[in-house]
DNA sequence: AAATTATATTTGTATGTACAAACATTATTT
DNA sequence: AAATAATGTTTGTACATACAAATATAATTT
């Protein structure tokens, strides 16, 4: 029952980022018919979602760094799905009404990632996994 | 026992992906006495363990496109760390001197990641999400 | 043997992510 | 009130990775 396909597989490393890499894959084709990556479309969800949000809180919700959700950020403006308005030090962030009439066709994406890896996987193995893989995270991150 | 701290820790690709980040980040640290990022690191293992294997088996080795690869390779072969030799189509890589001295400084780093990981999920929780990971990344890539 | 298809590799270009340093503002200490 | 420290954000720069297209060679079919 040992499974050995690769040299790697044993490390959890190496395990995790080529997961990373396929999920990656797997949710950008999900997200393909919003016509944003998977990144973006996090990040539009999460404005949607509590407009006036300061990158820092997008930063913790999102698990990555300022300067990666500043770069975000930049983009959408540039593509009118985001605004931003600066308030002392700190910075607001908005959904733009393009981007509020994404929000319907996101949610779908969002959900047909999900059935497609529950497909695969089943979905009370999905959840263990999602769920373990969480915990890990939190155990190293802290 | 609901684990609920961030909006998306139940998305599998977020998890996955959050993982990956703070894992490369142990693993980039573990290496750094070594002066190569981790990707490089297990490049020069990969070859060192097989000298003259291609490409080709490298990407299937490390889970890499082989563009990707390929950059490894030519950025290890400006550091005067691997060589490459053209054999028809094919490719062949080799080690050099300088890459084979770093052999057991490798192996001390790969082995210092192992021991900090395990050390802080258990030798068995790691090694069982390990290879949960592993198992839902085949079936995922079939 | 020529034509076609398959395989291995590299190149052009783009993306997502991060670190370290800079900047700007607010909070705390003296 | 001035000096110092802390916090939030952005900028310069760099890295790992990938896709699609181009090249080059080998294998298969006709």
């Amino acid at each position: 029952m040992e499974i050995q396909e690769t040299k790697y597989c044993t490390c959890l490393y190496h395990s995790a980022n080529a997961f990373a890499r396929v999920m990656t894959k797997m949710a950008d084709e999900a997200f393909a018919p919003t016509g944003l990556s998977t990144s973006y479309a996090f990040l539009l969800m999460t404005v949607n979602d509590s407009p006036g949000i300061q990158p820092k809180a997008i930063s913790c919700q999102m698990q990555l760094t300022p300067s990666t959700v500043t770069r975000l950020i930049e983009k959408m403006e540039y593509r009118g799905l985001l605004e931003r308005k600066s308030v002392g030090r700190a910075t607001q962030v908005f959904p733009t009404e393009k981007s509020e009439a994404l929000k319907p066709e996101l949610k779908k994406a969002w959900q047909s990632l999900y059935k497609q890896y529950t497909s695969i996987l089943g979905k009370e193995t999905a959840r263990k996994l999602t769920d373990d893989i969480h915990k890990a995270y939190m155990e190293i991150d802290k």
